[in-house]
DNA sequence: CGGCATCCGGGAAGATACTG
DNA sequence: CAGTATCTTCCCGGATGCCG
């Protein structure tokens, strides 16, 4: 047996793409790897480390991380950087094309709170909760709303701003914010999406909330959720 | 060896599913696997046949499809259709909620255009193509344009208006049209988005331009490229 | 021919354990 | 903490064959 296989090992002939000229093949040749767009997504609100990402990303094998890590600076999404000195630790950060793949993330957020099968009770990263209020703000509802909101989850604290130009959210201190929510982001969701009145999941100790009471309840109503999808030919 | 594996056939206890409540998450538990957003993309200009499909799908094997199309048709994004009796044929069809995810293919596209990767001669389908009008018009560059461009690409037509309201794609009869292309979607897609002088494709045999020519040269203008990407952080 | 079932090979994803 | 090594599982893609 001379003949060895020779194919199998031929390195990826093509890596398994859609050859495709089409921009959305090419997206998803990009970004269509499993776990990729949601590592982005963690990236969104700015730089973080290993195991940060994995932390929030329930369900990723370290080892796939590391690759869609590599994928993303491979082709230009993420870079790698090391912070100054005092803490010398390794973080990554979405490039400026990566930030621009926010719409993306956000469009099919949207989309897919039509689904009949979603359910907002799973487990949910505290940068998720965050861009779905970039996301689902009814600008009807927010007209002539104007609020500075901080949310205490976990270790880090995020502001929102809410004004007339719409939804700014940032990962900063909560100094200066009308009122504060600290919890889990699941409670904070089930506040805002689920319906939970706020004094009960007070009364449950899932959630505090330090500040305006009145702001908050209103700020829970913001954020409606479009009809349920039925089979609709 | 009473002891058979059982495991295996655990008809998938969570069948690789990201446990998430984020929008986005469930987004990709629906039309995240492989081919099934590319699928959806063909069906976005009407129903389609089986093998309509598979051949403008270049690299989609029958096993897949078949399982896209199943997976689809269950989350109530496609139903299967029969056609009346005279050519009674079965179809496939996106249902509202599946053409609401147009947005989203949208997006990837646009976003996918700045890649320094993205190489636009490679093989493209009508469909893709004429999606593409949609998602890349320039409004700038359209205003003040009102014309109405057919398309016969194969035994396909397509006829785009293109007004004050934006582009208009449809799949129908180009009758009307004030000027028609007829050419393989890629040579199209040379004029458009390659910068390819309509004149030297009409040379080459792989274009024909019927009516109005200087419209048609006007046309090709309308859709510019945004500038690639660079790495920066 | 259109669509689906089945088998097989390769490779991506997942789980676990381990190392600098 | 930040990954690597290894093994298993299972998805994807190709080929074939059945059946309407």
């Amino acid at each position: 047996m001379t003949l060895e296989k020779l194919t199998p090992s031929r390195h990826s002939p093509s890596r398994r793409r859609y050859d495709d000229a089409c921009g959305t093949a090419h997206a998803l040749d990009l970004i269509g790897e499993r776990w990729a767009l949601l590592v982005m997504r963690e990236l969104m609100l700015g730089p973080k480390r290993f195991s940060e990402i994995r932390a929030d990303l329930p369900g990723i094998s370290a080892n796939t991380l590391t690759q869609r890590l590599e994928g993303l600076e491979a082709t230009g999404l993420v870079v790698r950087r090391r912070l100054p000195p005092p803490a010398s630790a390794q973080v990554y950060e979405l490039t400026q094309w990566g930030y621009e793949a926010e719409p993306i993330i956000q469009t099919m957020g949207r989309w897919a709170t039509r689904s009949p099968a979603h359910d907002p009770t799973m487990p949910l990263s505290a940068t998720s909760l965050m861009m779905s209020f970039r996301t689902m703000g009814d600008p009807a509802r927010m007209a002539g709303f104007c609020a500075r909101i901080g949310f205490s989850i976990g270790e880090e604290t995020f502001l929102v701003r809410i004004s007339s130009r719409g939804v700014d959210v940032e990962r900063a201190p909560i100094a200066g914010a009308e009122v504060v929510f600290a919890g889990a982001a699941t409670a904070i969701a089930g506040a805002v999406y689920g319906g939970v009145p706020v004094a009960e999941l007070e009364e449950e100790g899932a959630l505090e909330v330090k500040g305006d009471r009145t702001l908050a309840e209103r700020f829970t109503a913001l954020f409606p959720l479009p009809p349920k999808a039925g089979a609709h030919p």
